[in-house]
RNA sequence: GCGCCCGUAGCUCAGCUGGAUAGAGCAUCCGCCUUCUAAGCGGAUGGUCGCAGGUUCGAGUCCUGCCGGGCGCGCCA
């Protein structure tokens, strides 16, 4: 069910019966404003404007010729040709009924189903998590859940990285760690303490410091007793990182990960691909392509270094590896990229030499879906108090934790508290995150996500247990309930409105991968189940039981409604809190 | 210097392909619980949409310039 798609269509039967030029849209929207009615098509004031006529004779024409049978109540002129469409509270009941009877809620899949990459999450994996990675792998999360249920194949790459010199200085100190009767779980249990180790090493004794050196030598070279020591660091910092996602409600699992290292082996060749179609060339002893797209005012092209003088690789070289991976071998149609908006040159620079290397044909679109910083209340880059950088860990436990004091303090006497902390505190993280415009830097903060109160995830989630709770109070399955949906009250009807818009709104998340315009929408449901609640008894004796049931099935359908939402979203739910 | 992003109510943020009187939440103030969870609902206050031009029936939205903030710009990733 997609409203704005059948009014469209309607609307534009009916521009092409009144004589409007054929490349004139319908422009079909959920109206702005209570009293423009519930949807309204501004095209007639474009083809106007086109065909050098008056604009509201045309919106008569095209409304004379309009055929909206059952949907609509009544359509009418306003302003200078606008056209407002009150829907039908009949045809909304049929449409809702029929929703909240189906499985999947009455979404349509996409309509050419495709196969999505999405690279997301990333870390590090010579260090422990922290909440730079946190954006990352919630927004790039959320969107694959939401192709997912569209019906897409999504592919999780999780780009981790697994490569580079820092390894050497790692691994010789996980060799000197395990030689002291270690185990290596032991020694990296703290990767940030470990790290700090190995590097104060490195500083220390300069015979380290060249055993370290040498390692990155071997492992290179594929020493077979460095990569068991490699191997072994991977595995550690894996487990890390796995126990995050686990914490966070994030998909991703070890069969996601493609690090850096995976791409060893196409480094070499994609340089002297590059070299054979004459598109680098050697400057300063580095091997250089100069992207005159790219270039700036003066006409200077962008330099992109794909191998150093000393002939190693950059992560330029390993992102075009992996993007031809991605567009031939995984065979995407789109491929998505949830990185820091720092990284935002870098990625056009990539994805342009791509294309013109012929490592991904134009079919393939390549999208770059950037994020701002997470900024602390002071307005500066999130860190701790000292000026260190904050443990995605600790910040997650401090959620649960903060969490469940306010559930304490609210519901003593809440059965499963920890549980509900959990979902809460967790969810409250993520969802203020998601709610906000991915482009923006966004502001952390504790009080305003966990206050339970506006557009937080603890309300979403408090207004999904006030609906289990009728139906706890009710003593009825919904299933059970045989009658049909009846659209009276205000309330209902702008209640039912929203909730058919379900599928529109997934299909412009999924398009532009902004999964704040789902938050939004789920806040609204929420608050109009909530004016909805408030004016429109259910249980209550004086109710008939026609009335009763029809407004069961719609709280039925808020219920699923926002549980879907925001389990695309990442985010659980709970029966009570 | 060049490039990208941002500037909307006291604060945090929406505003979709240009559309009607720019919307929420928080905070402040006023109402509403013997009746389905008041973690709620209703109402009020609060705006030169950074500034100045331009495009047009119409600009928060598009174009140009400026001011202010963030980030990036050949051998880290």
């Amino acid at each position: 069910m997609n409203i704005r798609e059948l009014l469209s269509e309607k609307v534009r039967t009916a521009m092409s019966a009144a004589g409007t030029p054929s490349d004139c849209q319908p422009m079909v929207a959920a109206a702005k404003k209570a009293g423009f009615g519930d949807y309204q098509a501004n095209g007639a004031m474009g083809a106007a404007k086109k065909m050098g006529t008056n604009p509201r004779e045309l919106a008569g024409k095209i409304v004379t010729e309009l055929q909206l049978d059952d949907i609509a109540e009544k359509v009418e002129i306003a302003g200078p040709g606008f056209i407002n469409i009150h829907l039908a509270p009949q045809w909304l009941a049929q449409q809702t009924g029929s929703a909240e009877r189906d499985t999947a809620l009455a979404i349509r899949p996409a309509e050419t189903p495709q196969t999505i990459v999405v690279d997301y999450s990333s870390p590090n994996l010579a260090k422990e998590m922290h909440v730079g990675h946190l954006r990352s792998s919630i927004i790039g999360d959320a969107l694959v859940r939401i192709l997912e249920r569209l019906g897409h194949t999504v592919v999780r790459q999780n780009h981790v990285g697994d490569w580079g010199t820092q390894f050497g200085m790692l691994i010789a100190e996980l060799e000197e760690q395990l030689a002291q009767n270690e185990s290596a779980t032991m020694a990296l249990s703290d990767l940030e303490v470990f790290y700090q180790q190995a590097k104060a090493h490195f500083d220390a004794d300069p015979a380290f410091a060249d055993k370290a050196r040498d390692y990155v030598v071997k492992l290179q070279s594929g020493d077979e007793q460095v990569l068991k020591l490699w191997r072994q660091f991977k595995q550690v910092s894996l487990e890390h990182s796995a126990e995050i996602y686990q914490k966070l409600n994030v998909s991703l699992t070890e069969a996601d990960v493609r690090g850096e290292s995976f791409y060893n082996n196409d480094l070499a060749p994609i340089v002297a691909e590059l070299q054979e179609q004459g598109l680098c060339s050697e400057d300063q002893g580095a091997q250089v392509v100069f992207l005159q797209e790219l270039a700036d005012k003066e006409g200077n092209p962008s330099p992109v270094i794909v191998q150093k003088k000393g002939g190693g690789f950059l992560y330029a070289t390993t992102d075009l590896a992996a993007l031809r991976y991605r567009a031939v071998d995984l065979n995407a149609d789109r491929i998505l990229y949830f990185i820091d908006a720092r990284q935002s040159l870098h990625m056009q620079q990539v994805f342009t030499l791509a294309r013109k290397a012929g490592f991904v044909s134009e079919q393939v679109s390549l999208e770059h879906h950037a994020f701002g910083t997470m900024m602390g209340s002071d307005g500066k880059p999130f860190k701790t108090r000292s000026g260190g950088t904050v443990k995605l860990s600790a910040l997650l436990d401090e959620a649960v934790e903060r969490a469940r004091a306010v559930i304490t303090d609210k519901n003593p006497e809440l059965a499963d508290a920890d549980e509900v902390a959990r979902k809460v505190g967790i969810g409250a993280v993520k969802y203020a995150d998601l709610s906000k415009t991915r482009t923006n830097d966004y502001v952390f903060n504790w009080d305003t996500m966990l206050s339970f109160e506006g557009n937080t995830a603890p309300y979403l989630q408090y207004a999904y247990t006030r609906v289990q709770s009728i139906f706890r109070k009710a003593g009825v399955s919904p299933e059970s309930i045989s009658a049909d949906i009846i659209i009276g009250a205000e309330q209902e009807k702008a209640l039912a409105i929203k909730l058919l818009q379900f599928g529109e709104v997934l299909a412009q998340v999924a398009d532009d991968a902004l999964p704040h315009v789902l938050c939004n929408y789920l806040y609204d449901v929420a608050s109009l189940y909530m004016r909805f609640y408030e004016a429109c008894p259910i249980l209550k004796s004086d109710v008939d039981p026609a009335t009763r049931d029809s407004r069961l099935r719609l709280c039925h359908l808020v219920a699923r409604t926002l549980a879907t939402g925001l389990d695309m979203l990442g985010i659980e739910v709970s029966e009570q809190m």
